[in-house]
DNA sequence: AATTCATGCAACCGCGCATTG
DNA sequence: TCAATGCGCGGTTGCATGAAT
């Protein structure tokens, strides 16, 4: 037996409100108030809603100071570095943000925001197999899709900040490229996010190692908001995989992906519960990219892909905007 | 131009908690 | 103490819209 209806289903009307509806809603609590009790509020206002209905319409949209559009960088501070701590808790990261309610920091959350932290790790495989049209390019004389070439000195990697579709944005990738999780998980571990791979808008980032340190951002960082250019620099041993991922506007220069480390397993892709890639040795000494699992992100993977950075932050947002850091143990 | 697909968002639903009698 | 009731929250769904094919 379960509990009694909240109202009767079959006399109100459900779907979206009216500009009427929302006209009568608000002139009542203007005049009266709630009342104190949402169940009742309907007959006393004259609307054929439920209840609950009338507190969503009322809390979400049409109460006063409410604040629609685009999330700020600190805004979005703000939820990450809230969501790390007390996880989906919309309510109270809604009380942190003055004009946004709970609904749609969840909504902000599940359909932009987790992307982007998704984005991070996302796997080249992956992309390939939903943008087959992403013709693998390699940068030099090398022809198999990521492959790469070694060299024992200076290593580049070449990327871009920018998404490639509208909805990952660019969200200070240069920061986010690696995660306390994957260091851990193996030496020398590399995050190299979804639209650091892919885009329309081609940058190049060169990640440094100095002293087993590899440094991400310095005087040629670029800031994340505008998608200007950022350098980093990886020393030590150079591997490439000429990445192909430059898509229809890219093409070959576009796409080209650099990378090289000084190990002889790259766990380069080290989603957070998600797919890894690894890169190793096959039996003919050509070193390849190795599927471990499938990519399914949970919101506790999540939350670890954040946290393992430490501060949320130091993981999508640049304090400053004008420069990118950050040094990681390899 | 038509169709399909992806995305974002408003709204709904069910459950747990708090309050009240 | 306990049952009934209402509130609030988080997860999920469905629709509208725009992009891609």
């Amino acid at each position: 037996m379960g509990r009694a209806p909240c109202c009767d289903k079959a006399n109100v009307k459900k779907g979206p409100w009216s500009p009427e509806e929302d006209a009568k809603l608000k002139e009542y609590i203007e005049k009266y108030g709630t009342g104190g009790n949402w169940i009742a509020f309907p007959q006393k206002a004259g609307l054929r809603r439920c209840g609950k209905s009338c507190r969503l319409r009322w809390l979400n949209y049409l109460r006063p100071n409410i604040k629609h559009g685009e999330f700020s960088d600190e805004e979005d501070r703000i939820i990450c570095n809230l969501f790390t701590n007390i996880g989906s808790r919309w309510s109270i990261i809604a009380a942190q943000l003055p004009g946004r309610t709970d609904n749609d920091i969840k909504n902000y959350w599940n359909t932009k925001l987790k992307k982007k932290l998704m984005g991070i790790s996302i796997l080249p495989s992956q992309l390939l197999k939903s943008h087959p049209s992403l013709l693998l390019q390699t940068s030099s004389t090398s022809s198999s899709p990521l492959s790469y070439r070694g060299s024992n000195s200076s290593t580049t990697f070449y990327t871009q900040t920018r998404s490639f579709t509208g909805t990952l944005e660019p969200i200070s990738f240069s920061q986010s490229l690696m995660s306390s999780s994957s260091i851990n998980s193996a030496p020398s571990a590399l995050q190299i996010p979804q639209e650091s791979v892919v885009g329309r808008h081609m940058q190049q980032q060169h990640y440094q190692v100095k002293d087993n340190i590899l440094m991400f951002g310095g005087e040629a960082s670029c800031s994340s908001s505008d998608g200007s250019c950022s350098n980093h620099q990886i020393t030590e041993r150079e591997y490439e995989y000429g990445g192909a991922y430059g898509g229809r506007n890219g093409g070959a220069t576009n796409g080209e992906v650099k990378l090289q480390m000084g190990l002889q397993n790259y766990n380069f892709f080290n989603g957070v519960g998600g797919e890894q890639k690894i890169m190793q040795n096959n039996s003919s000494g050509n070193r390849m990219w190795e599927d471990q699992a499938g990519l399914d992100y949970g919101l506790e993977e999540i939350k670890q892909l954040i946290s393992s950075t430490g501060s949320c932050n130091n993981f999508l947002f640049d304090e400053n905007k004008t420069e990118e850091k950050v040094m990681m143990y390899y």
